[in-house]
DNA sequence: GTAATGCTTCGGCTACCATCGAAGCATGAA
DNA sequence: TTCATGCTTCGATGGTAGCCGAAGCATTAC
């Protein structure tokens, strides 16, 4: 039965989590749900099992989301019901500082604008995305040329992937990643739009302000 | 947490026996769940403290049903997760015999037809129910003197109410009961609508064929 | 009145399952 | 290679909750 999955308050705790449809690892969600790595392991596995969550490997973490709106719709559901006896729930909300906005993933940009400027060229039907594979499309290709003076050849690489889905550490959402995604920050900093900051170690990407307003002319969401 | 009612298997099998929104009693609850009724009398106080279901005392009987359709909806929604990842519950259907049509329920008429014909009665706004009690319209009266030649003070009584909800044992809705309710079950029988069948100790109502058109003309839903 | 039915409460038993420690893999870093 | 990190599996423990027998009320029938 499903719900006794939902009952016990440790998964629940988890599921919680997870309801704002970004990706956690499965230590954070043990951190969570106040349990031990091991513990979460064995409700991770019961969830899976259940159809309530999929699991996607990055590196060395296992990232956890919800699998689909329907699981979703029927927490929120359950936590109707809960609300009507009294029963409310808390949700801590993420905490970290503004290197959510921009950093280095590797030797492409990840973070917010990172996450943002996929969405955009899914939306532009500049590339096309399925699960983790995304293949870039005629116009994203005479689009990557106009705007920002890529030629698919330079994208060649004989191991690497032009394009590839990356798991957004702080988004919990994908980015881009692959050759084109490293091609693509590479020339956000010859254009002087960004730079990666100067502190040694640190992964922040920090935006000028016209190369703010560029990126946002290219990638904009209308919201900033 | 509400989902931690619903995990429970007993729990999880009465719920789903209530699910067509009918009332069932303690122990039918108990055996539907394949449960002792000291057993089912625990969990029936937990689903009631948590919300989903509500009591309604009838005689020595207790029925219970959904509280409303916020909760049946959840139910339904969980049994939807619950029938991607294979496992389905099917539930068995009501398995009386023709004496859920028409039955005399102490003193007034039961049954399909009983309910059928509060409802009719509540539809055409000649009754207002709310919740357990029923009042008799302007219009109610004036149909009653016109149809079946009753009249208010033919209903006066100093410790019974005139309309009174009465759970249906078949049905597990309401119908009709209180003075109104005997009243027009014995002028049921002074115009030969119905008659109790002969058999001793049968609660069984016979309808005789223009019974049944006259009754249908007054009260039908158009179903037959 | 007495008896019977329906349901609840109480007490003790049992079984399941969440929990954690320790060890085992896998991946990535040095 | 060796080490560190992240996660899983194994094994054992313990607490919780479902379960039932027996007794106690409440209501109805006789």
């Amino acid at each position: 039965m499903v719900a006794a999955l939902v009952g016990d308050p440790a998964r629940a705790n988890m599921l919680t989590a997870l309801m704002n449809g970004r990706a956690l690892t499965a230590s954070e969600l043990a951190q969570e749900a106040g349990i031990t790595p091991q513990t979460a392991s064995s409700h991770l596995a019961k969830l899976e099992a259940g159809g309530l969550i999929e699991p996607e490997k990055q590196g060395r973490h296992r990232y956890y989301r919800l699998t689909d709106d329907d699981v979703a719709g029927v927490l929120e559901g359950l936590a109707g019901l809960a609300a009507r006896t009294g029963h409310m729930r808390v949700r801590t909300g993420p905490k970290d500082p503004a290197l959510r906005r921009a950093r280095i993933c590797y030797d492409h940009l990840a973070g917010d604008l990172g996450v943002q400027m996929l969405d955009s060229l899914r939306e532009r039907n500049l590339v096309r995305q399925k699960k983790q594979e995304i293949e870039l499309t005629a116009e994203g290709e005479r689009f990557l040329a106009k705007h920002l003076q890529i030629s698919p050849d330079m994208l060649a690489h004989p191991r690497r992937p032009v394009c590839k889905a990356c798991l957004d550490w702080s988004e919990r959402r994908h980015h881009l990643a692959g050759t084109l995604g490293a091609a693509m920050m590479q020339r956000f900093a010859e254009l002087k739009w960004a730079a990666r900051d100067a502190t040694p170690g640190s992964r922040v990407v920090n935006f000028t302000r016209t190369g703010e307003k560029q990126f946002a002319a290219l990638f904009g969401n209308g919201k900033d």
